[in-house]
DNA sequence: TGGTAATATGAACATATGATCATATAGTCA
DNA sequence: TGACTATATGATCATATGTTCATATTACCA
């Protein structure tokens, strides 16, 4: 099923360092031209993907993303999330910031302590559909 | 508003190494206990943290979150993928590698072309919640 | 204003990560 | 079986990442 063959062709070599920006052409033999085609209508700019990866990479690490679930039961200041994660507040301080930097986190102060939560409702889902890919 | 004081006491020092198994005992301050033990009550265990955190870190790479969004327009083989990304089909190979260990991505052999595809319906709930955080 | 608590930040360092190159394996076809 | 295609894999290496230690801020209180 589904169209079988597909167009050849070898291209030229172009050393292209890593995933690339999407140049038409590549340095490796297209075997299915049409479904390159269509993926490349559909993907995101580069600028974007990148983005979008920072969201994903800052939940890769059981550290920053044992702090946003510590957090999705409630805001908390570094003091109590260096002690709910057996961290130090220094380390925990310092992922807060990247965490901040890229809205998955706010702070309201009050007095000398910031308490910390989830920027918003999308960090929730994301949380919760991992665990379900996690758990299925 | 919300019970403003929360004890505060001093635990021994027990130089614990990055972020740690959570100890009852930890190392700094407890500003709010009572805080800490409803998140370590809701808190995943060490193991499916850690792998919750891979499958996070496996999309947080540009390079791998482009493969998977060009799954998301349906299977190719690696060497659409190449192609689409501007990528040697090595360097997309060791990713797939990943991806499939992660159970993010399946395959389907037909000849000698493995056709890629996403495992499963969470992958793309995970990149669309990405992406609605992203243009939010 | 001094002292201390709570947090932030910079530098340094060890480890983790991803790309590349070379090579190995699996499948196809003549 | 031999040549060739498609993909996988191991080793290597430069770079990215996270933790730690030291120090800087910011706020509160006597």
């Amino acid at each position: 099923m589904a169209s079988r063959a597909g167009k050849r062709r070898t291209v030229k070599s172009k050393a292209a360092s890593s995933f690339g920006p999407p140049d038409i052409d590549c340095q490796v033999r297209t075997v299915h031209l049409d479904r390159v085609a269509k993926a490349r209508r559909a993907a995101l700019e580069r600028r974007e993907l990148q983005r979008l990866a920072a969201i994903y990479k800052a939940l890769g690490d059981p550290g920053r993303l044992g702090i946003l679930m510590a957090l999705a039961a409630g805001e908390m200041c570094v003091c109590d999330l260096a002690a709910t994660l057996g961290a130090s507040e220094s380390a925990v301080s310092h992922q807060l910031r990247r965490l901040r930097d890229l809205a998955l986190v706010k702070n309201r102060r009050e007095g000398a302590v910031l308490y910390y939560s989830l920027d918003d409702q999308h960090v929730n889902q994301l949380i919760e559909v991992g665990l379900s890919h996690l758990r299925e």
